[in-house]
DNA sequence: TTGTAGGCGTTATCAT
DNA sequence: ATGATAACGCCTACAA
């Protein structure tokens, strides 16, 4: 048995020694075993478990030219990541997909512009075979840096350029149906009886929040501006909004908040302010996080399935990465997931 | 076939027959240009330039046999990393100090038992160079893995077995006072003058929590059992505990909650039975999370400064990864960070 | 100071 | 089906 603690690991060439065979058929062995008789290939496998030989990714990197492992990016411009399960959520189901296929995680977490250049040069340099990124904002160098680097990417939410430039083809991301999501959130407290419907927007240079504003406005294009506030997806943002709009229009009877941190503040503000939930005030957020079923009273929400959409990013950008045979030519169109309205207590 | 997805990289032969030298000296100038005449070192920056030539790191790892890439293990036994901004802000503590050293983060999530095979394997497989783990529970199988694995790891949280086993020594840990903390929570309440004093554990099998739980009764050793409660570091755990003490203990006047989130949780019960905070009982929490500053009222708790014990841990990791000459000869000692109890209105 | 040459551990292309 | 053997791209004695 071998002393790890040596650092001296058994290479193919050792395993080839001990089998009595060549280092490719070892190879092969390791590889699947295709094309290599039975009982050889026993011996090959015993010799590997006599010897606990372990396969060199950096030999195998260099001749495949495949490292196994794709970059996650997260920039987190207000370190917002920290108080918002969404990015945790979709990391996790990012990470279960990606383990099912062998393949690792190098996260990668951007603090401010100046990290580009860094982050740029690591993912231009070999490090990983593709990568997922997080874009936030519209100016966001990154969908600019990947595609410089002529790495597969895949996004989660839609990039925000990609509303603007004709060059909407060829960039893959996964979203969900912010604006179907809004429109029902509204139409469902409209149908609830409410005739005066608030929003707290997210911060509007977020195609996210952009997008649920905008299913908002579907649904009431002749609404009273004054009735829309932005905040910055943040419980005391959602309070501030909160505030502002009761101060502008306070015979309002009901408020969609594009997140559920935001509908916690608006919460807080509404009883301070007197205001009863739901009989005075119906109020419904967006995410289902798990803030809304503790929250006092529970929210009614729009759930969106965030680890499924991580799932499926990790999806797309695997089947890029595929073997050239079984690969699909054209960068794979954008994939919108659906939301589902979540009745609670409070609207 | 040749694959389309494989771009044809310059390689230092390349940028050698251009600056019209030797791979050497190319090697040279890109690993700091030592022993390299400046004039020269310039025509080989400018070939560099020219062709956009990136190092490969699997070919330099080869021969090397550094990956510049650490690992962090985090186990997520009851998806809490979702519920609680702590392992997050730990994250980026460690991501900060990680990219200072120019060192990758592999993240590598534990669902469940059956993960550990595989992440042992990988961890032995010479990815990367050491890792960072948070040992949550007393029968964890990872100190032993990476153990086995003779990979340099620090752990964030004294790991369980620390405690039992006579082999103390040798495990490097970053660990919050925990037990100090609670100390100055509760002296904090009494100083108040509450008499009957609570507390919401977290699962006992957690070091964190037993050593909170222990704070707790080094103040008060022969407090009534009857006020202590185990939580499981949720909010809906922490408002579980909370009626069962009313239940049993309808005339507590304090309670301190081992984490902010059960504090929460706590607080919603509080309310629904009838009781004032903090005039008919003072609530404390611990970890000082945004939430302890949104909470109605906001939650007196005991500050860790979560990130900086991250970027400890990456320091320490470092530090054991530095070259043969300059590196510690023994594993560094556990490193236990000072709390701060930080007042506002709960208590 | 600069160049030469060998080797890191694997896969892949040939033969056999 | 199996075995030689040549890359893969880089670092590093050692030689000049």
């Amino acid at each position: 048995m071998p002393d790890p603690l040596a650092g001296d690991r058994p290479t193919l060439e050792a395993v080839a020694a001990r089998a009595g065979v060549s280092r490719a058929t070892v190879s092969r062995v390791v590889n699947g075993g295709d094309g290599v008789r039975a009982p050889l290939a026993e011996k090959v496998r015993t010799a590997i478990r006599d010897l606990g030989y372990v396969p060199n990714p950096a030999a195998r990197t260099l001749v495949t030219r495949r490292t196994g492992a794709v970059a996650v990016v997260v920039a987190e411009p207000e370190a917002r990541i920290f108080a918002d399960p969404f990015f945790s959520r979709q990391i996790r189901g990012i990470s279960r997909e990606l383990t099912a296929h062998d393949t690792q995680l190098v996260l990668m977490l951007v603090e401010g512009r100046e990290d580009y250049p860094r982050i740029g040069r690591y993912l231009a340099g070999g490090h990983v075979d593709g990568a997922l990124a997080f874009s936030l904002h519209a100016d966001d160098p990154l969908p600019g840096i990947t595609r410089a680097a002529g790495l597969p990417t895949v996004f989660g939410g839609r990039p925000g350029w990609t509303s603007t430039g004709p060059a909407d083809g060829g960039v893959t991301y996964v979203d969900a149906d912010n604006r179907g999501g809004a429109r029902d959130a509204v139409r469902y407290l409209l149908a609830r009886g409410r005739r005066s419907v608030a929003h707290i927007s997210g911060p509007l240079d977020q195609t996210s929040a952009a997008d649920r504003l905008g299913g908002y406005r579907d649904v009431l294009p002749d609404g009273d501006p004054g009735l829309v506030a932005e905040g910055d997806f943040t419980p005391s943002g959602g309070a501030r909004a909160m505030a502002a709009l009761l101060e502008r229009r306070p015979g309002l009877d009901a408020v969609f908040a594009a997140n559920d941190l935001m509908a916690t503040g608006a919460l807080r503000v509404l009883r301070e302010r007197g205001r009863s939930v739901p009989a005075d005030v119906a109020l419904v957020g967006f995410d289902d996080a798990e803030v809304a079923r503790t929250a006092d009273p529970p929210l009614t929400t729009v759930r969106q399935d965030i680890e499924g959409m991580g799932r499926t990013m990790a999806r797309l950008l695997l089947d890029r990465l595929a073997p050239a045979g079984a690969r699909p030519g054209r960068p794979p169109a954008p994939v919108v997931t659906p939301t589902v309205l979540v009745p609670r207590a409070s609207a």
